[in-house]
DNA sequence: TATGAATGAGCGTTCATTCAT
DNA sequence: TATGAATGAACGCTCATTCAT
């Protein structure tokens, strides 16, 4: 979690960008010294191992999620309007360095130690904390139906989202991932309002 | 897609195995070998190399899941229950051989070789047409509401079930993944069932 | 302390002579592949790494000792004879093939792993062992003087003579080893004599 | 030979620290500057390169080896008095900083440069000539024993001196090296001890 | 159908050393 | 006098794959 120096910074830039393109096979020493520019044994005075390097990515993310979140709360009074915004800004994001998205959304990458499956558990949680912190509010609770556990609806957010990207990634960036990320938002806005009629009705 | 020797289908065995347990990493021509229980040389003669075994998973999988349907079919008249009971049999099937499921829904294992992505992106569209038809037919626009386009439901099911199982097997298998996904599925069905209130009301 | 293959004890021997000729930092799998004439991975087919390999170095090593002094059992009577030969033995073999020489008395090599240390101190051990026993033998105690501590006429044996092999390497095997080994063991008899005056006198 | 700045005493210092405790593949330039408390270039700035500095831990101990047998010629009369208390003094200094032992007596560590070797060689013959000269002196051909070689007798001072040493340190320095050394020598003065007998015989 | 032996390519990592500051 | 950054060379070892038997 300490501060990189630029270097560092540069070789976990290379590091997604090489993720992204060819997933953790690609993410040799020989091909990330290249990509930086420098030799291999470089990398080790940034890094005491390769694990090491793959920390250092989801530390990034890590720090980014909840900065993310923050910046919509700034942003938008409305809950659900932030939590939009956020998964907005993701598909903005990924658009435009698609390499990104190949790690963050990508908990397969990390499989290989536990320590890495532990962190890329605690980003996921950490991020449907905040959805259900939201959703909890008492704006939250206006907005939102409430006839639907927070965390089923935290569920489909997350899931739909994740998914939604998957198939991006999967169909080769072929389609528009903000028009269609918009488009998924739209319906999860429709069905999560609450059911007006139920108050209303009689 | 052709059908395998038994031999063959130990082989897959043993690969999904091992992929489950410890990723792609894991499965290296010497640990399969093992597994099985011949010599390296021996899994040559049941498959041209090895991404000719991940064709081999994949080609299992793909032939699994429209089996599925056609079983739910066969039980429920209801398209909504048919779905539904189509992931409970994968959450049951999950939970007894928790190595499929490490498999089946983790795209990134196959990123490596773009026919093996392009094979991923098939199954996933399979099931997603499957759903599509269900979701269209006449019985399904009855119990289903008609306000939201049913790429996104479909998208909404099929995301949130899988975020569900990459959480378990991110958790070490903790929760018990068949009740989490029962408890999914009733909000799921809350929230698909029409809007009656617009029909009934005034 | 399994049995090899030919091509495992080939391996050894290389390696005893890579040892011999340039210590412990010429021992490497490149040099040893070469050396035996494949290429590096065929090494791990008979040894799990190389510790293994070490391990099988000290392994004959500790097979022979044994096996020389029972030799020379069969052959002589006296046990001074019978150890005086033993030495006799090792000098005319190192001054052979004075690879074996820098492995069998250079504990150095093996300090790396505790082990190693382990094995090269109990074949010290041994060899001590077999030494006392003859000396503590009835006819040992007739041949011997006996007013000294058995383990430290074991140490000035063992000792000098391990000197002397020491020199020898360091001189650049200069000088005639079989024959100034003769010329020690001379001296070392006439030294162990039981002081015949001393119960013969007057 | 030159003489040292106070931080190349302290490379020294920690340098022969290193071989001790890990043999010559601890002694690594990034290991000694974080022993002494440097970064690895400032090595450099003492030393040429790396033999430089396994040159001047031959170099320390070949100016020891003199002084020590100076100092014992001012104290002890007799010959084989100075010789036996040159080696309790260095049993007495092992004992107390065991990492200097890992050094003097093993001349595998400098195996690998022709040049060390020779030095190492210079040593021991150095300390053999001491102890030639003493007992070739009049007052030593009158202390000890004349028929046997000056030669064999040293060797045997030497030899089983220095294997004392050798196994104190295989056995993790489990034994008291100074009393082993002493019962050691009272064995070898007694040996060396002339024949009383031969002069008064018959 | 199976294997023991082998290999070229490549892996992550450490080595002693240099250079600009 | 010291260091942060870097490197060419080499390290031990594993990879998927082949071949003779």
């Amino acid at each position: 979690m300490k501060t990189l120096s630029p270097r560092g910074e540069q070789i976990v830039d290379e590091a997604i960008e090489l993720l992204s393109s060819g997933g953790l096979p690609a993410l040799t020493t020989k091909n990330l010294a290249k990509a930086v520019g420098v030799s291999e044994p470089a990398l080790y005075r940034h890094f005491k191992n390769k694990m090491d390097i793959l920390t250092a990515i989801l530390n990034r993310q890590e720090k980014n999620m909840p900065r993310l979140f923050e910046r919509m709360a700034a942003q938008y009074e409305s809950p659900l309007d932030q939590i939009q915004n956020v998964y907005a800004r993701i598909f903005h994001n990924f658009s435009r360095t698609p390499a990104m998205a190949a790690v963050v959304f990508t908990e397969e990458i990390f499989r290989q130690e536990s320590t890495l499956s532990e962190q890329m558990n605690r980003i996921i949680n950490t991020v449907e904390d905040r959805i259900l912190s939201l959703l909890k509010s008492e704006e939250g609770r206006r907005e939102c139906r409430t006839d639907i556990p927070p965390r089923d609806l935290a569920q489909m957010m997350m899931g739909s989202s994740r998914l939604l990207v998957t198939r991006w990634r999967l169909g080769n960036y072929a389609f528009d991932l903000e028009k269609e990320g918009a488009q998924l938002w739209k319906s999860l806005r429709t069905i999560l309002a609450p059911n007006l009629s139920s108050g209303t009705k009689r």
